[in-house]
DNA sequence: GAATATTTGGACTATTTCGTCCATCATGCT
DNA sequence: AGCATGATGGACGAAATAGTCCAAATATTC
């Protein structure tokens, strides 16, 4: 199955029907990052997406339905925007900007809400299995594409041979997760950079140069 | 102010009323960390600790109190095995015997419901900044245990002397607290592993031997 | 442009959950 | 023992939230 019924509801929308029905998924992302997922009630959306009661119930059978294209669609624009980010990454200097990257963007709001997905994770894994292996999925493809970055590096030279990209990856991704969590409580993006750059340190120990 | 209004609550408590808030207490710390925040209920709370909805209110004015108390408990008890762990900490190989001790707890139960302080700082801290405060110092304290042990290394002559216990401590809450949100996504410790394998490496760098 | 299907607004109901109240029981104190 | 105070059980009320329904408006199709 490459594109499971998932994506797309099997009736047919107008375009009106489907800009309601997007507008809906906007606010629904957005004030779901903001207030968490449960503390976000279907008159937030409501009101937030300018829609109504029926709207919502015409494109969705259930809240929890409306949380898994939350998830769905966060996780879409986070590995698209990481997509950009990462598919050319070929240069430990190419980490690095990575790196200021994730740490200005999270700069903005002080590291209040956390990451996108890892807050979503934290709140949906021991909850909705359904949302916990979206969410798996979507951290394995990010984490895949650094992977994807740290094999061209190794497989240029600029990384020893016994480099192993995927625990490389694994390792970035559980800083920068972390890194997130500590931000977002101490609100002070510091302890973020520290992890992150501890794990760049770390991929440094791998560099031929 | 060292030791503000906030731990015991003014009103002086019988034996037995004692007791029963502590129960309810148990109950909620258990049912928050598997359920989570929102998701539990007062009628959870009720029921798990056999007590009434005139006791819970007796103890405590209102949801959001409890909550604070099982913040404040939660971060006692998790300090309190930390402290047991860390105190001592000398060497590498303690390092490395912490590192397990933490992964066969969470090996338990398969990865699921992350760090007991982790999950509650990710849910709250967005959303009760009294919250936050606490578990931003919880967090700090148990870095200050680890950076304490760090730092009793280098001035053993284990570490180097370039080694920043302090950043150190960061970066091992960060590959932490990733490791933790990662394993509970993916339903799979490994990830946890990897990530603490990596944040000792990084330590082992500033080995002297 | 008539017939059919979708979309919309919002009132309405059902359910869940928080929080109040008070009569009764237990406990500590003198 | 007897009074004061704390503790308990559970019915009850209040509020928030999820979910239903249908008539009216708009779009699509032939």
């Amino acid at each position: 199955m490459s594109r499971p019924e998932n994506v797309q509801p099997e009736r047919k929308l107008t375009a009106r029907g489907a800009s309601t029905r997007a507008r809906i998924v906007a606010a629904a992302v957005e004030l779901m990052y903001v207030k968490g997922v449960n503390a976000t009630t279907l008159d937030d959306v409501r009101a937030a997406s300018n829609t109504s009661k029926s709207q919502l119930y015409n494109h969705f059978p259930d809240k929890e339905a409306l949380v898994r294209a939350v998830v769905a669609s966060r996780a879409e624009q986070v590995l698209e925007r990481e997509r950009g980010n990462l598919e050319r990454l070929k240069s430990f200097r190419g980490l690095v900007r990575w790196r200021d990257a994730l740490v200005q963007r999270n700069a903005l709001q002080n590291g209040a809400y956390g990451c996108a997905l890892g807050s979503l994770a934290s709140e949906l894994a021991d909850q909705d299995d359904q949302a916990r292996a979206t969410l798996a999925e979507s951290f394995a493809q990010w984490q895949g594409l650094l992977a994807a970055g740290l094999r061209r590096m190794r497989d240029n030279g600029v990384l020893k041979p016994d480099a192993d990209p995927e625990q490389l990856a694994t390792g970035l991704m559980a800083a920068l997760q972390g890194g997130y969590l500590l931000a977002e409580t101490a609100h002070d993006i510091k302890p973020m950079e520290i992890a992150l750059d501890m794990a760049l340190d770390h991929v440094k120990s791998y560099l031929t140069a």
